[in-house]
DNA sequence: AAGCAGAAAGAACGATCGTTCTTCTTGGAA
DNA sequence: TTCCAAGAAGAACGATCGTTCTTTCTGCTT
């Protein structure tokens, strides 16, 4: 294909990189394209080569975002089966919200800001929370869990619940009152 | 005082009204204060009289929205005691989000479009928190429960969670898990 | 060596942002 | 009756919004 050696970073990684940090830090629509290629060190022109338009770098970030997140999680069922597995992700969660610079989860704040169901953020938002209801589950009912729907569904309400709290209440309380409610729910 | 009889609907509360429904309805950055004026009816010259800027409003928003919700929890605190008072606030919050036009919690979708934990937003929110938080721990203090500030701050994640999946997943799904999930934190 | 795709640099587009201002009109209080 | 605060109407402020454009220059591919 066209890939050779081109450069170090490529102005399309860069402005990834950027809106990553930007639009988490910062907010989405609070974020204007100005800001967005003064900070990439590109140029307009460059940014609307690589994406159609500032929509479609928020997708893109998202998609950055989810995959890594996926990434993380893959790697967790790979060492990990059924109720340990579900503990070591509610785990890496608290954690997270634990981390400096946590300001919530990236998928439900740029939700807030995307009222339209339809348009292409809040898709692809949806589709990350079905993956993730999914994950759940599956290893809910590997785990033996009788009823594994419900149980997915509990733990992805504790999940959203801990990611707002850990970013406007104390992250160490509610990292732990996270885990205990898993592991109580897990248990019953 | 000065109140005597003016009008109808002072221009105040048409405003009041008017960015009840267009911030929690549309997000509070993508409202301009053309598109509040003109609802509601207004002039510029006279919005600025009411209120010092915009974010002035949007506290004056959550101001209001606050203490709706107050006003029905402390209803409920009138009418119920212990675990039936929870399991009434549990039940009001899972109808909420299941009534038609819900997006969510208006103070957590503001938290998530004003990053800066210091400013009046913010503030508000964070004040609206610990109030909602003082009830629930009071509350299961009361039921003669032995650890009220975990039951307290797990009940809180429920919420919360609740508030997002009510918004971005199945309403009825997510009611029914709210409740079953406090149901059975408050009989452990 | 020639040529072309992509990035840099920056001007410019109309539209909208939040805010302030002037001018005219009205209605309740002294 | 007099008077003044407050609302209506609308122009205007500079700044920023997202987007498109032209021009110049660099560097890889054929």
């Amino acid at each position: 294909m066209t890939t050779g050696a081109t450069e170090r970073t490529h102005p399309r990684e860069r402005l990834l990189d950027t809106a990553g940090r930007l639009f988490y830090t910062q907010g989405i629509q609070a974020v204007g394209v100005d800001q967005l290629v003064r900070e990439a060190g590109v140029t307009r022109a460059t940014f609307y080569r690589h994406f159609s338009s500032k929509d479609g770098l928020v997708v893109a970030y998202l998609e950055a975002r989810g995959g890594r997140v996926e990434e993380v999680v893959e790697a967790i069922l790979a060492a990990h089966r059924g109720r340990d597995a579900l503990l070591a992700i509610m785990d890496m969660i608290g954690d997270n919200l634990c981390r400096p610079g946590f300001r919530g989860c990236g998928f439900l704040n740029a939700a807030a800001e995307y009222p339209d169901p339809t348009h292409p953020v809040r898709v692809r938002i949806a589709e990350h929370r079905r993956w993730f209801h999914d994950v759940l589950r599956t290893v809910v009912r590997d785990a033996g869990h009788p009823d594994p729907e419900r149980v997915a569904r509990t733990l992805v309400v504790l999940r959203d619940g801990a990611m707002v709290g850990g970013h406007l209440d104390d992250p160490r309380a509610i990292r732990a009152t996270l885990y205990e409610a898993a592991e109580r729910l897990l248990t019953s």
